[in-house]
DNA sequence: CGTGAATTTGAGCCCGCTCAAAGTTCGTGG
DNA sequence: CCACGAACTTTGAGCGGGCTCAAATTCACG
């Protein structure tokens, strides 16, 4: 599959794709948490087939796009996990998100309709392609449409000043507990065990989303572990005190 | 005037400071800068006065907004200079950026309807009031707003992404670097000497922003200036080697 | 000109990084 | 099915950049 979406000439992939997925997202099950939040269902109908062109599957491991591609459409995932990330000129990568079902890919591109950074599979995923142009005229017709694209960019500058007091004022220890609250989070809004994470990112890709290294994250997690905060298998980790992660946030430094 | 502001009815207020201050985007000299950038002539003065409602007045130290305010309206910066701030469960302050003429305030409230930072005025600033409400009506009417809205949300979170690199993966030299790069930049782009800088945020403040100490920040510009990369004389910086100043940043470690 | 805030400078320390090695998991091919 | 290897994770030891604490100095403002 995936040697076959690098063949195909892109145009032809996804018209073919697009037959073959039954894109809707009145009957998508992601209805609640992506862009289409608020819309009735006259309006989802209305515009069905016209907001997502297309669908795309990305393999594990495989680049979504990359900086300084043409920034003509965004992505909502639909199933997997992503990460996003940036370059300095020396080369170092910052990771800039992690992105699940339901969330946008590549709204920073919107401005210079470039974009900004790389996104990379981080598991087998499938996203909606949605083309700006299409995307813009929407809005035009549903203000609802129009208030969620709003509502959807101005969370994301949120998310970025919260990542800014993490990076730019937390300790290790109050970073890695705001990340797996974080997770945890967002996990729970999509009906998913709130205390049991899968992490779908190496230690390495936490540290570089936090400003730590991969060892620092490591020792972290299991100085929680010590703690009777969670437990550690590898990438799945058991909150089993999410109020003392918590506490951690609020400045204690107890046992 | 502070005292007349903060006791009128604020409506009351508002209205009689509008009629004042003539607001018109079309006369206005940061059309070039500001929100209405791509607008033509005839769409300008179609919106006229709808677009701004009023202006107001902000003293230097006082307070635009509070994160919980009601976000209802953002701000575009007529003169002046402002820093916003997120808090911290235990009290930190983060500076999430600094606000120049034509750039806009208050983004980040539309997702939840209330602010989630501090604006504040680091010198005598004037703003215009942009009721939210207004502004997706207006988006409506005219595509070239609409598409500007959309790029300016778009950049706010690439401006995120590169605060995040900065505070995520940058030593204190480079982080003071590109700090003072962007203010060159975007005092440029308005006109101003981008080599002679007046600071209007204090070393502290700049930390804060950047991550790190007063202290360091202070050290900092100390080294640069033995290197003969600029001259400080308090929060005057006069960079008298752009291209040295850029090498920081491209990881040279030279003098 | 006096007062208080901001900045600079110094000295010492600590958190997180670097370097290194051992242990674990997982994919791959025999 | 097992053996091997590569990548990831954990753990340890030592170092260093930036922080903390403190004092001297300069500047802004009344």
């Amino acid at each position: 599959m995936k040697s076959l979406q690098n063949s195909l000439n892109p145009q032809l992939f996804r018209s073919l794709h697009a037959a073959a997925c039954q894109v809707q997202c009145s009957s998508c099950n992601l209805r609640e948490i992506c862009l289409p939040v608020g819309l009735t269902r006259e309006e989802l109908e209305r515009i069905e087939h016209r907001l997502v062109a297309s669908r795309r599957k990305v393999a594990r491991g495989e680049t979504l796009f990359r900086a300084g591609d043409r920034a003509d459409a965004v992505f909502a995932v639909r199933t997997g996990f992503f990460k996003t990330f940036a370059r300095s000129q020396q080369g170092n990568e910052q990771i800039t998100g992690f992105q699940m079902a339901g969330e946008l890919i590549g709204l920073s591109g919107i401005d210079s309709g470039l974009h900004e950074v790389d996104a990379v599979a981080l598991e087998d995923s499938q996203v909606c392609v949605i083309p700006l142009a299409e995307l813009e005229a929407l809005e035009r017709e549903l203000p609802a449409l129009q208030a969620r694209l709003h509502r959807i960019m101005s969370h994301e500058i949120a998310v970025g000043h919260e990542a800014m007091l993490q990076l730019g004022s937390m300790h290790a220890e109050e970073r890695v507990a705001a990340f797996l609250l974080n997770l945890m989070h967002r996990l729970g809004a999509r009906g998913f065990s709130a205390t049991s994470l899968l992490l779908r990112m190496s230690r390495d890709e936490m540290g570089t989303f936090l400003g730590l290294t991969a060892e620092t994250v490591s020792r972290t997690l299991t100085g929680f572990q010590a703690k009777g905060l969670l437990v550690v298998r590898q990438r799945l980790i058991e909150v089993t005190d999410p109020a003392g992660l918590q506490r951690v946030l609020g400045g204690a430094d107890a046992d």
